[in-house]
RNA sequence: GGGCCGUUAGCUCAGCGGUAGAGCAGUUGGCUUUUAACCAAUUGGUCGAUGGUUCGAAUCCAUCACGGCCCA
């Protein structure tokens, strides 16, 4: 909210550096941009390290480089670009007085280029001998301890260009990330999926079950809402003819902050026309297995204090083969009546709101007893249909429907089913979700009519499925938090 | 929402009733093959905010703000 323009945080640092700067535009152009390079310090390193000294010194080639001032280490100077780090030797005889005294004057944090043969120094290091150095950009802000780096949590995540900088293990671990989203990309796309891109800004924000944010639209003096999730959109385009669609983008409820909850994150959803819940659920394995091996070289994550064995078929249980498997103590007898399950539940301190009917007893029962025990990768399918608004009644029992989840590390990375094609159904559901929404749950969904209407024109038989990509980069990365799985995370305002 | 912990120099931290400290960064000088470069000197603080207790508060108490971890 602050339009203040005056930092409040100057200090004598600062200051001489503004001072610094003051001399540079005096000098002529303070920020260049006419510098151009010819190498990368990576490329550098990958391709010399193992070249001899006099080897160098010999062929005597070239380069042009640039980057972050990192290190001032006497006569050497390190260099950091994106690629990786090179040092620039201060080299008395080959630069002129002038550049010289400019080479003073320069600051940790400075983005500086060097030209100059490439040699190596007597410890083995690689290095440029600058033959020509300039100035690109005067840093006024003084780096993190060069030792400690930026450790304090808040600033590293309110400051995140800050913890970039000093920080290669966060650089590192935002590349994963992208390479994640890229690697999905691309296992969708060979597989026939169309990416599309669906509205997230919503009339009736569906798709979920969750507290919208809400926005206003002033040329219509319309109320909208930011999607909770793009489910109802993508499954209007299954009836339009497009059998296999995906979205990756971001979902927004409005929900309390966690290591594992940000008020926006990112999901990966899709729909496949004639395809049913156990084809997602082997695709999911097949994506998951994919990138564990393809970006982590190993058929083993360790996360935390668990090693995980994505080796080999997932483990499929039903939520109440699940609960009774980790509750010795339940019977099957007790899931399956109405007030047994409620006493049960009671004895486990859960709370029974008078709306809730055995589907939602039993769902609380497996999230409070089963869910984090869930280390190694799991199905768990046969979700009761009062807690599946949109996904299809199992033929058998239509008490459930055909919906999984899936868990790793005690937590839910992805939920799909059996879409719900049936519009009769679906909109029986929908009254049923508006009774509850009635009688107090903000959490309930809307009647989207216009879904039915689509339903109406007929829906193939379709499987869909969600998988957040927040939480399976922080599987893949070790993160512990949300937070450092997001490049700028939600914060309160400073 | 509840519990525990934290907030001291630009950064990383110590100090826990008696004159506000260290390392790094900065400044000045030296040093030209260094690797957290080194050597010498030196600058830098409303101790998160507001109240209170006390002769005296960074330190004890209360409230608030922001954050971290755990729980719901």
């Amino acid at each position: 909210m602050s339009d203040q323009v005056t930092p409040q945080d100057e200090n004598k640092l600062i200051a001489e550096r503004r001072l610094k700067l003051a001399n540079l535009r005096e000098q002529g152009n303070a920020f260049p941009n006419d510098f151009r390079r010819d190498a990368h310090a990576g490329d550098l390193q990958a391709q010399y390290r193992d070249h001899g000294k006099e080897t160098l010194e010999e062929a005597n080639k070239e380069f042009a480089v640039v980057g972050r001032l990192i290190r001032n280490r006497g006569a050497f100077l390190l260099i950091q670009d994106e690629s990786g780090q090179i040092q620039l030797y201060i080299n008395r005889q080959a630069l002129d007085a002038a550049t010289l005294a400019q080479i003073k004057t320069w600051d940790l944090g400075d983005i500086v280029a060097a030209k100059g043969p490439l040699h190596k120094s007597g410890k083995g290091d690689l290095y440029i001998n600058m033959e020509e150095a300039r100035l690109l950009t005067k840093s006024l802000r003084p780096l993190p301890d060069k030792y400690h780096g930026l450790s304090d949590q808040e600033l590293r995540y309110r400051q995140r260009y800050v913890d970039l900088i000093v920080n290669e293990d966060v650089r590192a671990r935002f590349r994963l990330r992208s390479k994640v989203v890229a690697y999905i990309r691309n296992f969708m796309e060979q597989r026939g999926f169309m990416e599309v891109e669906t509205p997230m800004m919503q009339v009736i924000p569906g798709g979920a079950t969750a507290k919208p944010f809400v926005t206003h639209h002033n040329a219509l003096d319309l109320d909208m809402y930011l999607r909770i999730a793009p489910e109802l959109y993508l499954k209007r385009l299954t009836v339009g003819g497009f059998e296999k669609v995906y979205e990756i983008n971001r979902n927004f409820r409005n929900e309390g902050l966690s290591t594992r909850h940000n008020p926006e994150f990112t999901m990966l959803e899709y729909y496949w026309a004639y395809a049913d819940y156990r084809d997602a659920m082997a695709l999911t394995e097949a994506m998951l297995q994919g990138l564990v091996s393809d970006l982590l070289g190993s058929t083993t994550i360790e996360y935390q204090e668990h090693q995980l064995d994505f080796s080999g078929s997932f483990d499929r249980y039903t939520v109440v083969e699940s609960i009774l498997a980790y509750n010795p103590n339940i019977t099957a007898e007790q899931l399956a009546d109405f007030d047994q399950a409620c006493d049960v539940a009671k004895g486990l301190g859960i709370d029974i709101k008078p709306i809730w009917g055995l589907g939602k007893v039993q769902i609380e029962i497996f999230e409070k007893t089963v869910e984090h025990r869930l280390i190694q990768p799991t199905f768990i399918t046969a979700y009761p249909t009062e807690v599946s608004p949109l996904a299809r009644r199992n033929d058998d029992d239509p008490f459930v429907t055909d919906r999984f989840e899936f868990f790793v590390a005690g937590r839910e990375l992805a939920n799909g089913f059996s879409e719900l094609n049936d519009a009769e159904d679906q909109a029986e559901r929908f009254r049923a979700q508006v009774a509850e929404k009635e009688a107090g749950d903000d959490e309930a969904m809307h009647y989207d009519a216009d879904y039915i209407r689509a339903l109406e024109y007929g829906m193939p038989p379709t499987a869909g499925e969600g998988i957040g990509i927040d939480r399976l980069v922080m599987l893949l990365t070790n993160s512990p938090s949300i937070r450092d799985v997001l490049l700028f995370p939600h914060m309160r305002p400073e």
